[in-house]
DNA sequence: ACTATTGTATTAAGCGCTTAATACAATAGT
DNA sequence: ACTATTGTATTAAGCGCTTAATACAATAGT
């Protein structure tokens, strides 16, 4: 699998994504092994300890199951892949009514002012 | 005014928030003069740099005009508070949906979450 | 039993961004 | 004309976060 990396953000928030992506896409089917965090690291061109970092928050988000010395493999529980891809997205939406709050926005209106520029992007 | 200052954000990010509401709820009026850059700093008991920096985009964002020797001023064009206030959102949902995306969620999928996580938070 | 392969903990270097110190430039106001 | 007051430019210190180096711990696999 291709590793698109900038270095305009951090790299294991990127790994994250790029991981989370081939979870949610079945490109990771279920249950399958994952390569070992070196293997991963080399085929990323990263350091290892880096994409133990991104490994790390997966796990934590109940993605991805650590097998102590034997490596990785990703949950087989579909539905706690669809809560956390659910909770994931929530918890942007949180973050981002927060910010618009900040800025004077109250929540009906980032509403409306959501929906009309999507409706306008139709265009 | 109170200034409510945080240890978690850069200072002037949240100088830049807390006048920039004042500008669009009137606290600050269209056309009325500021302090000073170095009273506004030690009002809000921060370093005249810092407050400058928050100044200068307030300044690129056409709210408020700067007269070199004599300080600084609120524009006293009503349109132009409101078509940055548009546009300042415009950025933020641009930049949340981008986000999306990067999580594999499209636009479409995005304001049906968002919708129904209002709906929800109304009971 | 041994060895190669797992994941992990600790620590330090690097880097970018924010903040602060300082000096400068321009002019309003007297 | 002078001086206090404006905004501004430059530069360096500080700090937190990311990344990397290194050593360690556990065990699967032979």
């Amino acid at each position: 699998m291709p590793w698109d990396l900038k270095p305009d953000r951090p790299i294991y928030t990127q790994l994250i994504e790029q991981i989370q992506l081939n979870i949610f896409s079945g490109v990771y089917p279920l249950g399958s092994k994952l390569p070992s965090v070196r293997d991963l690291a080399q085929e990323a061109a990263v350091n290892p300890n880096t994409m133990q970092r991104a490994l790390a928050k997966l796990e934590e988000d109940g993605l991805i199951i650590t097998h102590r010395t034997s490596g990785r493999s990703i949950t087989e529980d579909a539905n706690m892949v669809k809560l956390a891809r659910n909770r994931l997205a929530k918890e942007q939406i949180a973050e981002f009514l927060e910010k618009m709050k900040l800025m004077g926005f109250e929540k009906q209106e980032t509403l409306t002012l959501i929906t009309t520029m999507l409706e306008e992007m139709k265009k």
